[in-house]
DNA sequence: GTTTCACTTGCAGAAGTATGCAACTCTGCA
DNA sequence: TGCAGAGTTGCATACTTCTGCAAGTGAAAC
């Protein structure tokens, strides 16, 4: 049973609006990454981060495969990484407009 | 209050992620339409649209304006337009990949 | 001024989504 | 084989979001 495409997108765009999955895939697209630096970077429980890379896995975009005991992640749709870039983009430009609503913490791990 | 990016952004997706908003930033992306035409192509009751509209107009995304009687959205943000683009994209070559799960009707008020 | 048409808002119930805990699985190693 | 550490899953609760109806607003026509 074939899906209308707005739909489809309003799924895919519905999987991305989630703080948590946002930063896997920033972290992601800067590079596969195990778990445990994942869960370093983002500071969450480790079952929360499980739950999420879960959706992000059933949603296709990212994968998981096993090396030496630990478990890394990396994106499958490499496109997402502009679409992320195109968003930055668009939400920067808007909170110009409205006078700095927004503040650039995107990556905590990176300037502490 | 700053908000942090990635959550500008979740936040950003999350309001992305609804079928009648994408059809309604589709339909504006080809140009201004009154409330009456959305209401037109979408097919669906007159509140519902008022309120999707009002989520994007909160989000800053379309803007509206007055003219002879009735009411005119537009997007406020080009870019929006790019940023569907790219999904579509992605979500074609995903389908694709996976069987094609989705059917092309993004559209059905333009191809009857 | 009031009638009409077009759109919007408020609200309550229903549905979907997130969170945290506890239990489970899997991999590597002694 | 049995243990330890790292991830994952299931489940119950709490929360958010959606939907449809009824009432309300506002601008043009009469």
């Amino acid at each position: 049973m074939p899906v209308p495409l707005y739909q489809a997108k309003a799924e895919f765009f519905r999987t991305l609006g989630h703080p948590v999955r946002i930063r896997v895939l920033e972290l992601l697209a800067a590079g596969d990454k195990p778990v445990r630096e994942l869960r370093a970077a983002i500071d969450i429980e480790a079952a929360s981060l499980s739950q999420q890379l879960a959706v992000l896995r059933l949603a296709g975009l990212v994968t998981k495969r096993h090396d030496k005991g630990d478990v890394i992640y990396s994106l499958s749709l490499p496109a997402v990484e502009q679409l992320l870039a195109a968003a930055r983009e668009i939400i920067q430009t808007d909170a110009k407009g409205r006078g700095g609503l927004v503040d650039d913490l995107a990556r905590p791990a990176a300037t502490p």
